[in-house]
DNA sequence: CAGCATAATTGAACATTGTTTAGCATTCAA
DNA sequence: TTGAATGCTAAACAATGTTCAATTATGCTG
């Protein structure tokens, strides 16, 4: 029963992008497995393996669906809010929703290493700086004056400082008691940071 | 060559801790493997697993190693430093410089993740509890007039940040300019932060 | 329409993972 | 010396990623 040809090469791929995604929601990384994605698309890992080079591809592909699903959200939050630093703080909180209700997917973005051969693809690059993006034009109309680089390293210290929050919520229960939420602990980052920095930009 | 008695219990343990804790830090997590470690020690897996109940121990045991080397580390930066500020800038340029000068058994602790049944020994969790504690010491006796909830609130978030700027530099190159290192970035978020929070707790 | 080339698909194979366990070998106690 | 307890090995099992010769369906060509 060869050359089925039901689907077409590019209809293979999506099919098995979409199991890829759906293991991963529902077992988190450790669930994907090539055999499993075959059989639940109805072919075999040889197949499979005509589509893509390995299993890190599919994952990658699963991710970076991960990744515009995100950017989408972000950037309704971005347009949802008009008032500069009000929109900062709707982003920030829609990157932490956005991790606490797809837990799986998140962290498979983070903790999924690629083989030390294989490079990160240009399309999968361009979908972080996308993410950067929003923040940095969030920040920027928070201070449109600054330079560049002063906007660039504020954004990217939020947003570093934003997703570690997010990571040490996530997973790893390291805050036991109900005072810190993560909620808090955003909202203290960015008061905070954002009050100083805005202040030192008034100034010089 | 059965019951050889070369060692004792304790001793194989410690030899297979050491083992994989070498080879976390020249392959990364993906290097470890039972047989690996056994082989290694000069013992087979059987007898591994006579130490040990499953992999995960064994990786959990380095990364407590990690740990405790991280820990000793930042309570070293903490008596180096009698200023206040001073000192909390330096545990985290500690922290930074830990996690790049040993970016595979840092990478280890984080991306590593127990099996649903697996929860995490009372051992680990309190090697965690020590890190948050230097940190919380710290910024305590940056604002001894504080309540206890706001010095957690503030220590977490600042290292939940300066976490935050270590993941995102490790691993990936989500910087791909010379512009924004992560020094940079660790600077301007506790310069930014505290300043801040310092200034609205003089007033109330 | 027949036959051939091409492409798609399978299924088995290989090496490597974690984990278990029957059985052998050695030590210790009685 | 004998029996029991312990240390250890080697082999086995299932599941992983990956490859590839063989098979089969399709489409083109004469």
């Amino acid at each position: 029963m060869a050359r089925r040809n039901d689907h077409s090469r590019e209809e293979i791929q999506g099919m098995a992008i979409d199991v890829t995604r759906t293991l991963i929601s529902s077992q988190g990384l450790e669930g994907v497995s090539a055999r499993k994605i075959a059989q639940q698309i109805g072919y075999t890992v040889g197949t499979l393996y005509q589509n893509f080079d390995n299993i890190h591809e599919l994952i990658l592909h699963a991710n970076a669906f991960s990744l515009t699903q995100l950017l989408r959200e972000l950037e309704a939050a971005y347009r949802s809010e008009p008032r500069p630093r009000e929109r900062v703080v709707r982003i920030a909180e829609t990157y932490l929703r956005f991790g606490q209700q797809h837990e799986k997917q998140w962290s498979a973005i983070f903790r999924h290493t690629l083989p030390r051969d294989f490079q990160m693809p240009d399309w999968y690059q361009a979908r972080i700086d996308a993410l950067f993006a929003v923040i940095e034009n969030a920040v920027r109309e928070l201070a449109p004056r600054r330079q560049k680089q002063q906007i660039q390293l504020a954004s990217r210290t939020l947003w570093s400082s934003v997703h570690g929050i997010c990571m040490l919520n996530i997973g790893d229960k390291l805050y036991s008691d109900q005072i810190a939420t993560p909620h808090t602990l955003l909202q203290s980052l960015i008061h905070n940071y954002l009050s100083a920095w805005t202040a030192e930009g008034s100034q010089a």
